[in-house]
DNA sequence: TATGGAATGTCAATAGCACTGACTTATCTT
DNA sequence: AAGATAAGTCAGTGCTATTGACATTCCATA
């Protein structure tokens, strides 16, 4: 019956199937925010909060500039999010050392720990998802994401693995 | 090398699988709308508007209960783009035959073409992170994102394909 | 048929997150 | 010394979402 109609109509079938990935993605990514936000309201902070903690906690001094080449925001939307964790005591700067322009950041305890809490929700999801789907389903899953994303910023986490593979 | 690590320490690769899948998504969501945003921008329309109309085109005639339990958003919200979405004559309603109370959405044909002309920018980016992938990994990637959804909405689109076997 | 509840709509106030535009400071590079 | 880069700041605006309170219409049922 499937194959009689992707026979007669290909076109049709492919069609189908991109929109439903669109749908899935929409319904995943809506679930995979939703608990963390709910934390996140009750300390007064938001999405935004998060992504930042999220990738400062994972590129540990990074550069204001980095930071907003992967979140695409403007550095005036940064700039009040990051006040908020820097007065907030969730994130911590200094200076570069190489450039003395750069501010470097990193996440202070306080924000380590709530980078560790917010995580945990969205990983435990994860893992569901990845212990249901098999470790084969997790590859194309990934790589069907990879495929998703700009060029540079599989090259940053590329970077990041290799980085992580020589120090241990 | 890797093996190595992952002998040592087990939990410290688990973990780090499940935050590049993290990064992935983020990415990978980050990318996949910000097209059909640019498009949307031009037409005054946001993001939410680019939901309704997705959803009320693949669910003709679905009603704003329905609507509102798939966005997760209060009423008050989506209340303000559907008004606009109805001024701007991209989505008609009509009563519902069995309940009246009910307002049942479906889109004008301005409100397709606009659905397809941003699913379009969408689906080729999908299509071609797909076709680079291979339908192997498109199935996995597929079996995760439905792990991560709620289960109430994954019996919706199992609902709609069954519908549409039957229909043709 | 009256009552309760469901589906929807509306008004008002507020907050989070983002934008554009214009300007400043400090520092690096040449 | 001059220009470019990294970052910050001030001001104004818009989209998306929230809570809370209240109104309307209609369905189901006791």
């Amino acid at each position: 019956m499937a194959d009689l109609k992707a026979g007669a109509n290909p076109l049709f079938l492919r069609d189908e199937e991109l929109r439903q990935g669109i749908e899935l993605l929409f319904y995943a990514y809506r679930d995979h925010t939703a608990e963390a936000d709910a934390i996140l309201a009750e300390l007064g902070l938001g999405r935004a909060h998060h992504r930042v903690i999220y990738f400062v906690g994972r590129y540990p001094g990074i550069s204001v500039g980095e930071l907003l080449d992967i979140l695409r925001i403007t550095k005036q939307s940064l700039s009040r999010v990051l006040g908020e964790l820097l007065a907030g005591g969730f994130v911590e700067q200094r200076k570069g050392a190489r450039d003395r322009r750069q501010r470097l950041l990193s996440l202070s305890p306080a924000g380590q720990a709530l980078e560790q809490r917010l995580s945990d929700i969205q990983c435990r999801r994860l893992a569901r998802a990845y212990r249901r789907a098999g470790a084969e389903a997790v590859a194309g899953f990934r790589t069907v994401l990879g495929g998703i994303t700009e060029e540079r910023d599989l090259r940053r986490m590329a970077a990041r693995t290799a980085a992580g593979e020589r120090s241990g």
